[in-house]
DNA sequence: AATGAATGAGCCTTCATTCAT
DNA sequence: CATGAATGAAGGCTCATTCAT
């Protein structure tokens, strides 16, 4: 299975994903893209489901890729937080069609499900990317329960504001998702050392 | 046009949406539901989108009904703002049927066409959903411009804990969107309260 | 559902049947033969199989009436099983097309499958015609068991014949089918005579 | 044309029709099987027609095999005619796959298309495993034509019974295949005797 | 207003076969 | 001899939509 052929129809498919979306992206597209016919797409991937999945998985690396060459061993645990968080909250804001693919694993993709194996593999990268922020929120003295908690509502700010940001609604409000964002981060680590030095 | 009629079709609509989902309500089972044959949708519907928009509208005039309900007028402004948010992310956590519905027209993180003047409406009702936390915060000392931004924070935090616990991501980190939410809030309301007064 | 155009399509879909047989009958083949597009075919039926149930449903339905119009109430036992047993294999005999579409009952319909209630029903109506062969052999003095023996041996010899013709095997042979059998008849009526009656 | 990874692939081909019957062999299952590409199949054989006839062959080499080694020289006409008989019977009886095959050729009551030559050769090859069975009736006197015909109506009720009982269809009658072909084996012997010796 | 029939475009997938390498 | 890639045709089926009646 030529690996370079089997990218090829990988980038077809992603830019038939983007164009189309989850829904519009048929694998006659896909091949017609690629300049093949929809039978010879089945020689790179087993199913539709299979070729979203490799796309996802890629981008999780990319994405943890960028999250991993964020911030340095020399900061402080809360730029060392701000660095992280703003790795995976920037990689979405900068890439909104990993966000798209990032949305189908979220939100579209209950229906057809991915293979739970996948699906798994898949959730653990997206864990990953997620974890330094974790960590930073432990090194600046929170304890375990505390650093899930505040790491989880932070997704949940950067994942609202990537979704009103991406669907153009957070203009409605004249606002910017990477302002507020960072409005966030400076509020919660603010908030955090308060609560750590209570005189 | 008779109204009545239309009404029974948005039903049948409604309830298809609920049962079958996003992707499994067909103009054929809606009609199957309504006792009529698809043809017959057309006469009250100009087509499908029609059929999501209006379902869509009617779903924003019961979330600002909610809305409306939540809180009165001898509460305090922190009260009435933890009221009101609580009502359209209670109305929300609720009722996921309602959530897909607005998820809908943002499916795949691109917004669907709707005519502008129906986007528009709809656009203007989700508004009248939120300004209440808008005045609410006024009325707790921040000028227009701090008010608006802190809205568009809170409601993105609500979006993304909501999609978050909709899709079942939320277990991944053992957490509890409403838990969350009143957590957000409550930090919201001692961020304003000491920034009013700095002793 | 407009039965004349039911009847139209099921009158298409056997003479695909006939033409291209089982395998070779498609649901784009029978709509091409009755000038519709192949969606128009689930109109009038849910799927392949239940145009496949509803031709050989039919054919059940001819080769009963031919069986009960056999013989006659003035007959003796010998002469109505007689009768009776040459009109089914006659009807086979002479219309292959519907020996053709109980051979896929029998043998092709394995995988497919039709719905256990309709391969009930059909198996009820097969054994319909071959019923009054078996209340002869009563007649002629033959206990419940071994009139069933008696009378599913009679089948299979039939069918091994009809299989034989049909295929042109039993060119092979130099022989004729409709003689076979009748001499299987006489063989086997003079055999129960003798059983009957051991001097 | 390596003979001997012919027959490997043949034998792959056998071990797929076993597990997936007619319809579910596909030339690229049986290269998997083999360990080959679809391709290389093409180096043994013309096509997938090619492939059933080889193994059809085969399979008829087997049963004459069988029917070859059934019986003795020491037997008399009558018990050779009953252990030529059973030979052939048994065989399939024993085999459904092989039967299958054999069906196969005939489906839907329709002969395949194989090449004129191997037809014949494989009508020849089915004659001589009948052929024993024809011997033994001449030896118990009947002469060519009657043996001819006796044992057409033979090779008849054997093939109904098997197609009845590979099919399910006996069950139907409660009866079992290998019983009521040992019946109509003593009654022809039976019938033959009487027949010969006129008090 | 509603039906019933039909369309046409599309869906994912399978498969025997071909052919340059 | 064998591969790997690709084709092209076909398979059953679904669906929003149209339109004469």
């Amino acid at each position: 299975m030529n690996n370079s052929r089997r990218a090829l129809v990988l980038d077809a498919a992603r830019s038939v994903f983007e164009r189309l979306g989850n829904e519009g992206a048929s694998i006659r597209e896909i091949a017609r893209q690629a300049g093949y016919t929809p039978g010879a797409i089945y020689s790179y991937f087993d199913n539709k489901e299979a070729i979203y999945g490799a796309l996802l998985a890629e981008s999780l690396e990319r994405l943890n890729a960028v999250v991993d060459a964020a911030g340095d061993a020399t900061m402080q645990p809360a730029e060392l937080l701000d660095a992280k968080a703003s790795a995976w909250f920037g990689f979405y804001a900068a890439n909104p069609r990993d966000l798209d693919l990032g949305f189908y694993l979220v939100q579209g993709m209950r229906s057809r499900e991915l293979t739970a194996e996948l699906n798994e593999q898949l959730n653990d990268r997206l864990h990953d990317a997620l974890q330094p922020c974790e960590a930073a929120l432990r090194a600046m003295g929170l304890n375990a329960e505390d650093a899930l908690r505040e790491n989880t509502s932070l997704f949940a700010h950067g994942v609202g504001l990537l979704l009103l940001q991406h669907t153009g609604r957070i203009h409605m409000f004249g606002q910017d998702a990477v302002i507020l964002f960072d409005a966030y981060l400076i509020s919660l680590v603010e908030r955090l050392y308060r609560d750590a030095s209570p005189a």
